[in-house]
DNA sequence: TCCATTTGTCACTACGCAGTGACAGTATAA
DNA sequence: TTATACTGTCACTGCGTAGTGACAAATGGA
């Protein structure tokens, strides 16, 4: 019954019992006693070996990569950035969409820093910032100024994407869709396709138009 | 420092206490204990007038309006729908975010409820998903068919708006914006009016209104 | 006046939580 | 071999929570 005597193991079976407590529970079922249960050890290694339940947190937060790194969300496509704009935008926000579909952890923390902050989600914070420099250099690619006047509405949308995925978890509707259907989340792919078609393009139609062709 | 025999005043004083704790120590201050004492009244009274906490939740948000009227929105031009589509969904938007600004209360549950579900979340619901019908029906005005084709990127601007708000109570910075700063959500709101400027408007036979593709 | 009901107070149980002190077994270095 | 530091276990304190049973005082009807 008792475990064996390895610091090094038991510091990682608390680590992946932070997670596993995490998806099993959610936030709020994070606590010494259920993370301790789920490691198989005692809690009181917790304060020793980490110094506390924050501490462990932040640890475990720089440990994992729950957030999509901005490379995986172009990997199929490795030419996006010669791709024009609107084609940009587009296949950013589909893959910004079925990426975090598939990490109900990283929406869990997502959650939770909306309700408390502690020292996981300002270790993600730091994080998170590194990742919206990155996604504006993606999507401003060569055409920078073009970009910055559609700024505050992407951003407005990706903070509208992340809403739209939290509430799916926990409450159905949201307006005219079903968070639960891939179909909605298709109709609101082809939406934001089209905002993109329409809006990103260089103003002046007539006279010295600019073409987004290389 | 008994209380006076008054049954009807007394549950007043409950439903009162329920909103200051909310608003003083957040959802996850809320209970039976710390309601009680706020109310200056003993918490065996909630059991046994209301039937226990969720019971007494749903009563409260039942009789509150946190949630901004439809109406609210648009109370200061009431010829609102007269004005063309962009204007009118600029004017919703810019009022929509004041609103919610004013609406700490209201904040603090619609982040509650991305976390955890109760009765009262449920009885927030039913009561939203009106209000999203209301909604469309004055952003539609008398050119559904027009509406039709936005539905779906102005849902994720709305759903945006309200996650950046959400983000502003615990965290500063989301992207490039500074969510503490008004100038920040003028800047915002500019960026919203300029996307239904550029394509909340009828595909004219010959006009430039939409830019073909290449 | 008498009695039943209602209103409000108090004391208590049971539980889960964070955190700590004491202890036993094991590895390691002198 | 002996002394010391390390690893892991157990039992405990103290606190806050939800919920309940018993009781005192006031009300209101017969």
């Amino acid at each position: 019954m008792s475990q064996p005597r390895n610091r090094e193991q038991t510091e990682q079976r608390i680590l992946a019992a932070v997670g596993e407590v995490l998806a099993r529970e959610g936030f709020t079922g994070i606590g010494v006693n259920a993370i301790a249960k789920q490691a198989g050890v005692d809690k009181v290694l917790i304060y020793r070996y980490f110094g506390g339940l924050p501490a462990l947190l932040a640890v475990w937060g720089r440990s994992g990569q729950f957030w999509p790194r901005v490379e995986d969300l172009i990997a199929e496509q490795p030419d996006v950035l010669t791709l024009p704009p609107p084609e940009r935008l587009t296949r950013f926000f589909s893959h910004f969409i079925d990426a975090l579909r598939r990490r109900p952890l990283t929406l869990e923390v997502l959650a939770a820093e909306l309700v408390a902050r502690n020292e996981l989600t300002a270790v993600l914070e730091e994080e998170r910032e590194r990742w919206g420099q990155a996604v504006a250099t993606l999507l401003g690619g060569d055409d920078a100024a073009l970009w910055q006047d559609h700024i505050g509405a992407t951003t407005v949308l990706i903070a509208g994407v992340q809403y739209l995925l939290l509430r799916a978890r926990k409450i159905r509707r949201f307006g005219a869709y079903d968070l639960h259907s891939d179909a909605s989340w298709d109709a609101l792919k082809a939406s934001i396709a089209a905002y993109a078609q329409a809006t990103l393009v260089r103003p002046e139609p007539a006279g010295h138009a600019r073409q987004d062709k290389p």
